[in-house]
DNA sequence: AGATTCGTAACTTACGATGTTACGATATTC
DNA sequence: GAATATCGTAACATCGTAAGTTACGAATCT
C-alpha cells in the first residue's frame, strides 16, 4: 500500500471503539491495525485533540470513543489526522513571472482543485454512523460477530 | 512546492518547444526549469516514448516537438512522464478479512475513485494547443514575446 | 511500592522525487 | 581523425513525509 495510512487506519478503530463500551489499549489498537503502541497514539492524538475519543492513564486505562457517530463525517477525521495535500501533482512557483508557467499552472489548479474539492465533498457526505450500518449488513450476511470478526489487517 | 513537478515541468518545455523550431538543449531546458540537464533527459525520455519529442545527439542536437499540439492532452503527458497514484491516501490490506476493514476501504475507494476520475477527465480534456492559445493572450496582453519572457522557474 | 498505560522525544527506516557526478555513445566541425 | 557538443544512463546523494522503534517520564490503579 502506498501514500497516508492514517485516515484508514483511524477510520478502522473508530468503527471498532463505536460499538463497544470498555476503552482499548494503544497495545490492542497496534495488534488490530499491525503497527506499534507508540504509532497509534501519536495518530490517535489528532483524534483526541478533535474530541472524538478520549485517553486514561494508568491501569485500566485506554482509549475511548466519547462522541456521536452520527455526526463525525470522513472529512472530520481526516482533518484531525493531520494529513497534508492529498493531491501529489504540484506546480512549480506560485507567483511565476513566466508566462508559460502561468499558463500551465493555472490548467493544473483547475483541474487539481475540482478533484480535490470532489473527494474532500464525498468524504464529508459519509459519517461513522453509515459505515457502521454498512458493517452491521456484512456481519449478519456472513453470521459474524465484530467482536470475533479476524483481523489481519 | 509539494510533490510530483514533473507534469507541471514537461507542460512548461512543450509549451515552449511547440512555439519554436529550433531543437532546445538539455542544458537550456534545465536552465529553463530551474534543475539539472540529467532530470531533464530523465524526465523527457517519457515523452519521446510516446513520440512527442525527438531528441538528436551531437552537435547541434537537443530536443525537438514532433507532434501535433491539438492532439495531445495534459493527460497524455501525465501518463508519459509515468506517473503513479495521484492521489496519496492509502487504504490498507487490498483483500481484508475484517469486516470493518471491508467497509473503511469500501468508502475510501469511492471518494478517492471519483476524486481520481474528475481529475484525469479534466486533464484530458484539455489540449496543449488550448494552452498555447492561453498563453497568446497572456503575451499580447503584457506585451511580451515568448522568446524573451523571463525565466526564473 | 509495583504494575499498567499513556505522552513524547529521539532516532531509524522506507520510499519516491529530485539532484549530482561520471562516463560512454553519437554526431558535427575542423 | 581529433576536438567538441550533446544525449543516454548508471550510480549515488539529498530531501521530505509517513512509519517504525527505543527509551523514559508521568499518571493512575491495586
Amino acid at each position: 500500500m502506498r501514500g497516508d495510512s492514517r485516515l484508514s487506519r483511524m477510520l478502522h478503530v473508530l468503527l471498532h471503539m463505536a460499538r463497544h463500551n470498555t476503552p482499548f489499549t494503544s497495545e490492542q489498537i497496534a495488534k488490530m491495525l499491525g503497527t506499534n503502541p507508540v504509532v497509534v497514539r501519536r495518530t490517535m492524538a489528532g483524534l483526541r485533540e478533535a474530541g472524538f475519543v478520549s485517553s486514561e492513564r494508568g491501569r485500566g486505562g485506554g482509549w475511548s470513543f466519547v462522541s456521536d457517530p452520527t455526526t463525525i463525517t470522513l472529512l472530520d477525521v481526516h482533518r484531525s489526522v493531520g494529513a497534508t495535500d492529498v493531491i501529489a501533482l504540484g506546480s512549480g512557483d506560485s507567483d511565476p513571472a513566466c508566462g508559460v508557467e502561468r499558463v500551465v499552472n493555472h490548467a493544473l489548479a483547475e483541474a487539481t482543485g475540482e478533484a480535490e474539492a470532489i473527494l474532500l465533498r464525498r468524504l464529508g457526505e459519509v459519517t461513522l454512523a453509515e459505515l457502521s450500518t454498512q458493517l452491521d449488513a456484512i456481519c449478519k450476511a456472513e453470521g459474524w460477530d465484530d467482536q470475533h470478526a479476524p483481523h489481519q489487517g
